[in-house]
DNA sequence: CGTGCATTTGACCACCTTCAATAAAGGTGG
DNA sequence: CCACCTTTATTGAAGGTGGTCAAATGCACG
C-alpha cells in the first residue's frame, strides 16, 4: 500500500480523524474547480457558507454516513477517493459511484440519505449543512441553478450507467470502466499519463459493474495477455492501447 | 386492441394529431396533481405560463422527440404511456422510462434531448417552451426548487434502477416491474383493484429490464403457471398474489 | 380467410456465476 | 526482520441463467 501513501500524503499522521472549521483560504482553492456550487455565489456569500462548513479529514475503510441515516450533510471531495453503495435486503450490494476530488454527495436525497458513503483512501472532504445549502437555493437563484446542473449531470451519469449495466457485457463494462475512471480521475495531475489509479478493491469493481469478482478479475487478466493494459505495479493499471479499449467499451 | 380504446379514449377520432394553446381550465386540472411544478406558482404566473403552452393530441406509436434534437420543450403527460428511451451506438436499445399521467420529459438534457420520446398509446400532453421554464427558475426561487425536486426524484428512481439492472435476476426484474407499474399506473383510477394495464410490448419491457424478448415471456409464463399473476385478457395482467410478487421482487 | 406482426415455446449454447483451490499481499507480534 | 495469519486476488472446473436461433401459435386487420 505504499502506493496508497504516495498518491494521498495528505492527512498528517498525529490522528485518525480530524475536524476544522473552514477558512477562505481552503475555499478559495477550492472554487477554482469548473464545476463548484460556490462558483455562483459572490465572495461575501462564500465567506457566510465557509463560516458553516468544515474541513474534514478521514482514514481509508472509514464510514462517512450510512444509507437512511438523518441527511444533515452536504459533502464535496477534496481529495482521495470515496464509494457511494446502496445495499438490497438481501445483503446484495450496488456500488453506485466512486468519487474523486471536486464530486459531491449528500444532495440528493430524500429525508434520510439514499446510500452509504465510505472512504476508499485517506481523503479530505468539505462538509456543508445542507440546510443552509437549501436556504440558499430559495435566495440566490444562480445558486440554485448551478444545483439543478450538478444533479442534471449526475441523473446523466446514472442514465449511462443503467444503459452499461442492462446492455453491455462484462468485457465491455471494465473496459467502459477503465475509461471513466482514467476520464475523471487525474488524481491532481500527478499521474503519469495513460496511468490508472484504481484504490478501489475487486469487490468494489464487481459491485459496481454488476458482476462478480471472479469475473472482473478473469477479465483484468484476458485485456493484460491482449496486451491492451498492464497490470504490473498493482493499484496502477497502465493502458497500452486505449483505441482498441474505446472499441470495446463501445460494444466493437 | 379494444382495450387500448377503453382505457385511452381522450383523442377525437377526427384527426390523428392536435395541438392547441392551453386555457387555464385545462391548467387548472392540470394543478391538482402533487408533484406538478405549477404549483409552486401564482395564479397569475400559472396565466403567464398557460398563454406559452399547448395542448398536444398524439395517436399511438408517434414520436414525440428524437435523442439528439434541439430541445425546444418540455412536456407533461396528462393521459396515455409515453416511452422513453436510448440508443446505444451499435443499434442496442435501452427504455429509460415509461410515463403516466403526471410525469415530465424534456427537462434534463444538455442542449438537445438526451432520449427520444415516443407514444405508446393515444396521448395528451401539455408542451412548454424550455426556455420560459428556465426564466422562470431565475425568477421564481420556490419555481426552481420544485424542478430540482422533480429531477432528484428521477434520479432516485434512475438508481433504483441501476441496483435492479446490476444485481437482479431476470424473476426479480419482472416482477420489480409489475409492482412499480402497478404503483405509477393508476390510470385516472378507472382501474380495477390489482389490474394492470400494459399497453408497452414485450420488446419496450425487455428493453426496460435488459432482458430479451424470449426471456420477459417466459417469465410471465411462469408468474402465471405458479399462480401469481393472471394473463387471461391480455393487455391487463391481474395480480394474483401480490405478497408473494413483493417477496420475488425483493429477491426472496 | 389469408397476411403480417407480436408473442410464446422449444432446443441448444455461451457467458457468467458458483464453488474450490492456490497465490499474493498486507498486518501483527515476536 | 521474519513467521504467522488474514485478507484479497487469481485461476480452474462445473453448473445455471439467460441469450440465440428457429418454429409454432395467437391475434388484429384487411
Amino acid at each position: 500500500m505504499d502506493l496508497m501513501k504516495e498518491f494521498h500524503p495528505i492527512i498528517d499522521d498525529a490522528e485518525d480523524n480530524s475536524v476544522v472549521r473552514c477558512n477562505m483560504t481552503s475555499c478559495e482553492k477550492c472554487i477554482g474547480r469548473s464545476v463548484s456550487m460556490c462558483s455562483a455565489l459572490k465572495d461575501h456569500e462564500v465567506k457566510l457558507l465557509s463560516d458553516i462548513s468544515m474541513n474534514i479529514s478521514k482514514r481509508s475503510k472509514q464510514v462517512i454516513c450510512a444509507e437512511g441515516e438523518l441527511a444533515e450533510y452536504l459533502y464535496n471531495v477534496q481529495s482521495g477517493c470515496v464509494r457511494i453503495s446502496k445495499m438490497l435486503s438481501d445483503g446484495r450490494r450496488q456500488v453506485i459511484d466512486f468519487l474523486f476530488p471536486g464530486d459531491y454527495f449528500g444532495l440528493v436525497c430524500n429525508n434520510g440519505y439514499n446510500y452509504s458513503a465510505e472512504t476508499i483512501t485517506d481523503v479530505n472532504l468539505c462538509r456543508m449543512p445542507r440546510n443552509a445549502i437549501l436556504e440558499k437555493i430559495k435566495e440566490i437563484p444562480a445558486f440554485s441553478k448551478k444545483i439543478l446542473d450538478i444533479t442534471i449531470h449526475e441523473l446523466l451519469e446514472t442514465q449511462e450507467q443503467r444503459l452499461l449495466l442492462g446492455r453491455k457485457s462484462a468485457k465491455e463494462r471494465l473496459c467502459t470502466f477503465l475509461l471513466t475512471i482514467n476520464a475523471r480521475s487525474s488524481n491532481g495531475g500527478h499521474m503519469k499519463k495513460n496511468h490508472i489509479f484504481l484504490p478501489m478493491s475487486r469487490a468494489d469493481i464487481a459491485d459496481y459493474l454488476g458482476l462478480t469478482i471472479e469475473t472482473v478479475s478473469r477479465q483484468f487478466t484476458i485485456l493484460a495477455k491482449d496486451n491492451i493494459i498492464s497490470l504490473e505495479n498493482s493499484p496502477l493499471v497502465r493502458i497500452i492501447d486505449i483505441e482498441e479499449l474505446q472499441l470495446i467499451a463501445s460494444g466493437g
